[in-house]
DNA sequence: TGTGGAGTGATAATGATTATCATTTAAACA
DNA sequence: TGTTTAAATGATAATCATTATCACTCCACA
């Protein structure tokens, strides 16, 4: 029977066969990570997350594969605004962003009228479009019902 | 006869008295650069033009000032992807970008189908939503001109 | 005209990201 | 199934944008 952790390593292992992108233990689990996982976490919870895994890693390998990802649209990096700390998301299918401005909460909204948007950008500039990414910022369910009781 | 170029002066000071901003020449001087320029500029070409206009000034407040025009939500921040620069501009009348992935060109778009967006993501995630920012990359007219001369 | 709080600026500290380079590894091919 | 080689990894150092510190300056107001 086959463990059933197993399965998103072999998903991660095929999609980076898919994209022609040498397999490597840290590869996969890292993209693995990222299919499986919705919260968009930061470098460092992903270089602990390998390593909890029993893997070997480094900083470099986790920047550097984060990279990769990005450069063959697997992936996307979006900017948290407090802190500086990048995010990642596995992006395959497009969509944008919720961020928490009181605790960095990332939720995904999916929505195709983004399309309408890009087709504006490109009747009033001229530019050719290649992505685009829409980011809203305010409080999660959760911070709101905080922040409402400190206020009395 | 009044100078021409001290009008833009004015108009910042003006600004700053509304928000209730005490008035100084960096501030003027940094305020009256982005309202109006169209440049979206970095940190440093607002350096810059502050002490090519005559004012002395370090970085330290040019930090300072842009964190206070940015919480009283007269300019925003823009995260241009590439070498981590941010940039900076006058946003009184919500607009998004549209960014060149070449030369880092960041032009101005108007529409106000932003505020279904929002109504979307409120709608899908229960967020309090505070503000937003779309932007889009791709390749500005000149760059495309550029790249595909050096295609053949 | 003296005083206090805000603003400025030179400098140091921080910390995320990038570069370096010796070592290890994946995978193409014999 | 070896062998070979280009690519990947990882420890470490270097970089550099941003933030913090703190002494000094400048006005607004008494």
């Amino acid at each position: 029977m086959m463990a059933e952790e197993q399965k998103p390593l072999l998903a991660a292992a095929n999609k980076l066969k898919e994209f022609k992108i040498k397999n490597t233990p840290q590869r996969q689990v890292i993209l693995s990570y990222l299919m499986t996982s919705h919260e968009h976490p930061s470098i460092e919870m992903i270089f602990n997350y390998v390593r909890k895994n029993g893997f070997s890693v480094s900083l470099a390998t986790v920047y550097n594969t984060l990279q990769l990802l990005i450069d063959h649209n697997l992936i996307i990096e979006i900017a948290s605004d407090s802190g500086g700390h990048m995010r990642y998301d596995y992006a395959e299918v497009p969509h944008y962003h919720v961020i928490c401005v009181n605790c960095n909460k990332i939720v995904d909204v999916f929505d195709s009228h983004y399309k309408e948007f890009e087709q504006q950008a490109v009747k009033q500039t001229g530019y050719q479009v290649l992505n685009s990414q829409y980011e809203v910022y305010g409080l999660c369910p959760d911070c709101q019902a905080k922040l409402k009781k400190k206020q009395f």
